[in-house]
RNA sequence: GGGGGAUUAGCUCAGUUGGUUAGAGCGCCUGCUUCACACGCAGGAGGCCGACAGUUCGAGUCUGUCAUCUCCCA
């Protein structure tokens, strides 16, 4: 093997590898239990970000374990069509070009958009192989293919028929710049510092009225002004005229609840055709609904000498010339939070205009109870509190956009008889009149609208397939909580319509990834973090296991480069105890690594030594906890175990322990049978740390020869624990396991003894163990090679009983010295004693006084009781041992 | 304004149904080119678990109030 670990073509290798021998395919034909899991798809425009790395690691964890335990397992990859992104993307590029898209002309942009999507499209795509994910390749699907398009078309005249479906003319979000209608959750409210214009609007016939806008502009689309009916101070202004300023026209003061006496002046401007609230205003009061501006957000001609201005330029003209007029009263400071595009992030304008919607109420109803009944479970929990208020205060959903790149709306207008179908093939003429003079509407579909389908359409619906019969509803959904309006809730809502089945059975909910201040990674703050980078230099397995590792479960995640350390420094970790035990092997050993993997193992009973009960103990302990933490989605506790399980348990304890038969060459069984044990070991921590690292555990299955070359550690069986048969026979008990632990206790405090003695590390000296009995003794005096070892030490005495004046420290199974003929300190050594004598006392105090707490000793549960009770008698040897010690020193 | 989350070691965070002496990684200090690994090894320092009150035999953990920070919705 080499001496140090080169991911980078290893990684490569081994995708290439899994790909190309269809590891990651699977069939409903090949039966047995299913596992699926649909990709949250990406824009097709999008470029692989830290969000992207922690969400599909998440996935393959999930997916790769599951394959590993034997399941069916499917993921499905794929992309959005991100139809505003993607035309923004395109209209900026024919712009280069010096054209428009209105130039070029709908047809000939889509062909440009299909061209870009083509070279471009799949940036993400190959992305997301570099960071290993196993998704099912041959199942892309992207959402303006012909089959998901289908399913588009088919939702919508469903809907449609169904009345779910209708136009209307309403306030929605409207983008100035992408020059379209946006969705409640498409417009991102941020807090902003704004002001609140207090204009004076004279009252015809004598008076004036005080409003306050914080957007002034729209004045000149006021139809009326409004106050509160109960308001003492206007009754009498109720039904009078206003002469609206910078117009020549006059708007009746009215009377509604919703104004609010205690904001601001109580007397509030009403613009029905550019505020939502206005609007419903206007509707109670058959108010005029003036639209005084463009698509583009400049002003249109009803804003009079206004015309063509942008809309911000407009209001600081507005305010100035309100100013020159003596109309300004005064200008507050004002915080608020403005919409803005959740694409481009202009400000969104409030505007009316035709369009489509979906009615959610009857949709959300079946969405709500399948959580409340908990068929869906989210996890972690909280966000169905989120959830439940989003569907119980659900607005209907404005689905259509004024762009080309989309599904176009299948409704089509018969210009003779005026029917208006909505229909799944084009049609050839009006199936009322015949007439051939048919159009259809111009505007396109929100891609969330084939979003929503995803878990069904990606695998075949309408039509009927074997795939959807086996895979559906799928089991695990990994996402963002940001993403829980736009996609999860109604996922549910379209699954329960048209599948009549939930799409998963769990959402999983994973925090942001942000900078180490916190702050959300973008591209203006610069403090993006490339995973591609990473991947460069610290390699993808780093990367992911990085991710797993700082990431607890549901919480936001703070990054920067140096935390990719603890993944590569782990991944050369391995590599090196790899090395370590090809070295120990070499090429004439006759150990059967493919049946030690898989726990064939044929251990001599006698030869077998506590350390090495200990490990398998061991490892067995960690099957059981890292397979439940995935089952709980406890990630990170999966990660921290199987780090531990490797790094501590395996290198820095039973490695080390184990050069003691390895390097000494006069036992070749027991040199054998450690060899056997530490195969075992470590071909079990590869199949745990596989869903995590999958690269470098495919490399060294390979390298340690677990499986044959044609076999991948990917479909490996998952590890499972020794049954009670193999434990009895082998004596992998919990005596063994507390013993070696309180031996390395002994180890430890024995070290440090030698520190602060400042014996170097190199230099053998000699040690004495007192040990608390006879057994013990025994015990001990059959592990002195190992404590030798481990103590760098020349003799290792074991007595019992007794104290000598040394330099010693406490453990549960005796006490160990450290013999220093004169140059023991014996005042540090007193000092040091007493010390460990007053800690101790202090916890028999605590003790004490719970046991002789009566209603402690009846109330607390038997064992918990009799825990302290074994503490006290613990403490009270401890402290009878110290006194004894610390009286060999005189004190 | 409504809701969620956070507050534990210098930093980033674990701590699952309350129960021995509150853990990890990084950073820091000391020593070490010890025959897999300096991306390493050994040893060590460092915490009134945000504040106050309550429930309990017992609270980092449960309840309430407050403070600070953060996210979502209006």
């Amino acid at each position: 093997m080499d001496k140090h670990y080169d991911p980078g073509k290893i990684e490569n290798k081994w995708y290439e590898w899994w790909e190309q021998n269809g590891h990651f395919h699977s069939e409903p034909s090949e039966g047995g239990e299913k596992f699926s899991v649909v990709i949250p798809p990406p824009n097709v425009t999008g470029i692989l970000h830290m969000g992207h790395a922690l969400n599909n690691t998440v996935q393959d964890v999930l997916v790769r374990w599951k394959r590993m335990q034997g399941y069916n397992v499917l993921w499905v990859p794929g992309t959005d069509h991100a139809g505003i992104a993607t035309q923004n993307v395109v209209e900026k590029s024919l712009r280069a070009e010096g054209k428009t898209r209105t130039e070029v002309g709908r047809e000939r942009f889509l062909e440009r958009v299909w061209q870009w999507r083509g070279e471009y499209g799949g940036t993400i795509v190959r992305q997301l192989r570099k960071l290993g994910a196993s998704c099912d390749w041959q199942r892309e699907r992207f959402t303006m293919d012909e089959g998901l398009s289908a399913a588009v078309t088919e939702v919508f005249c469903r809907l449609y028929d169904e009345d779910l479906i209708y136009r209307g003319n309403y306030i929605v979000n409207w983008c100035p710049r992408c020059h379209t209608a946006l969705s409640d959750e498409e417009s991102e409210h941020q807090d902003e510092n704004g002001r609140l214009w207090h204009i004076r609007y004279p009252v015809k016939g004598g008076g004036e009225l005080v409003v306050a806008t914080t957007r002034p502009e729209t004045m000149l689309g006021d139809t009326a002004v409004a106050v509160n009916p109960e308001d003492e101070r206007y009754r009498d202004m109720i039904g009078r005229k206003v002469l609206l300023p910078l117009t020549d026209r006059e708007i009746t003061i009215i009377a509604d609840d919703y104004v609010d006496r205690e904001f601001g002046t109580g007397v509030v401007k009403m613009t029905p055709a550019h505020d939502p609230n206005d609007f419903q205003v206007g509707k109670r009061h058959n108010l005029e609904f003036l639209n005084v501006m463009n698509g583009d957000g400049t002003m249109n001609e009803s804003a009079g000498r206004y015309a063509g201005m942008d809309r911000f330029e407009c209001r600081k003209q507005v305010v100035a010339d309100l100013d020159k007029q003596g109309l300004l009263v005064r200008i507050d400071e004002h915080r608020h939070a403005v919409g803005h595009c959740y694409r481009c992030d202009t400000v969104v304008e409030p505007r009316l205009s035709q369009q489509w919607f979906v009615r959610m109420k009857p949709l959300a109803q079946p969405a709500l109870e399948a959580v409340h009944s908990g068929k869906i479970k989210f996890s972690p929990q909280r966000w169905e509190k989120t959830y439940f208020e989003w569907l119980e205060n659900i607005r209907d959903w404005c689905i259509s956009r004024q762009i080309w790149w989309g599904h176009r709306i299948p409704v089509y207008t018969c210009a003779d008889c005026h029917l208006e179908w909505a229909a799944r093939a084009t049609p050839g003429c009006c199936p009322q009149c015949e007439s051939l003079t048919i159009t259809q509407d111009e505007d396109v579909l929100d891609t969330w609208f084939s979003s929503w389908l995803w878990p069904f359409s990606t695998l075949g619906w309408p039509e009927k397939s074997a795939e959807l019969d086996f895979y559906y509803p799928t089991n695990d959904l990994v996402t963002a909580p940001e993403i829980i309006f736009f996609w999860v809730a109604r996922m549910i809502m379209a699954g329960l319509k048209f599948m009549g089945d939930i799409p998963f059975e769990n959402v999983y909910l994973h925090g942001t990834v942000r900078d180490d201040q916190g702050r959300k990674m973008s591209k203006s703050l610069g403090n993006s973090i490339d995973p591609l980078d990473i991947i460069e230099q610290y390699s993808a397995d780093a990367l992911r296991f990085s991710l797993m590792q700082i990431t607890s479960t549901g919480m936001d995640v703070y990054v920067n480069t140096e935390k990719f350390e603890i993944g590569r420094n782990f991944a050369t970790k391995i590599w090196n105890a790899a090395r370590f035990m090809r070295m120990q092997m070499g090429d004439e050993c006759d150990i059967d690594t493919q049946a030690t993997a898989v726990g064939k193992l044929n251990l001599e009973t006698a030869l077998l030594r506590p350390d090495d009960c200990h490990m398998l103990a061991m490892c067995n302990r960690y099957i059981v906890d890292i397979t439940g933490h995935l089952e709980k989605y406890r990630l990170q506790d999966g990660a921290l175990a199987i780090y531990d399980f490797i790094w501590n348990q395996f290198c820095d304890w039973y490695l080390e322990y184990a050069k003691l038969d390895l390097n000494g060459d006069d036992d070749q069984q027991r040199r054998r049978q450690v060899l056997v044990i530490m195969n075992y070991v470590f071909a079990q921590a590869l199949k745990l740390l596989h869903p995590y690292m999958p690269f470098l555990t495919e490399e060294l299955w390979h390298q340690m020869e677990y499986g044959t070359v044609d076999e991948t550690v990917m479909k490996a069986p998952w590890p499972t624990s020794f049954n009670n048969d193999q434990m009895t026979e082998w004596g992998l008990s919990d005596a063994v396991v507390t013993y070696v632990d309180s031996k390395r206790e002994l180890i430890t405090a024995g070290r440090a003894l030698r520190s602060d003695y400042n014996i170097a590390p190199s230099k053998f000296t000699d040690f004495i163990i007192e040990a608390v009995d006879h057994e013990v003794a025994g015990e001990l005096q059959n592990d002195i090679e190992c404590l030798k070892r481990m103590l760098r030490a020349e003799r290792v005495e074991i007595t019992v009983g007794g104290q000598r004046a040394m330099p010693g420290t406490l453990g549960k199974l005796g006490t160990i010295y450290l013999p220093l003929e004169g140059l023991v300190d014996i005042n540090a050594e007193r000092e040091r004693v007493r010390n460990e004598i007053e800690k101790n006392r202090g916890f028999l105090k605590t003790v004490h006084s719970k046991l002789g707490n009566e209603r402690f000793v009846n109330n607390a549960p038997a064992e918990v009781v009799e825990q302290q009770r074994e503490r006290k008698v613990e403490l009270e040897q401890t402290i009878a041992r110290l006194d004894k010690l610390l009286i060999s020193f005189g004190g």
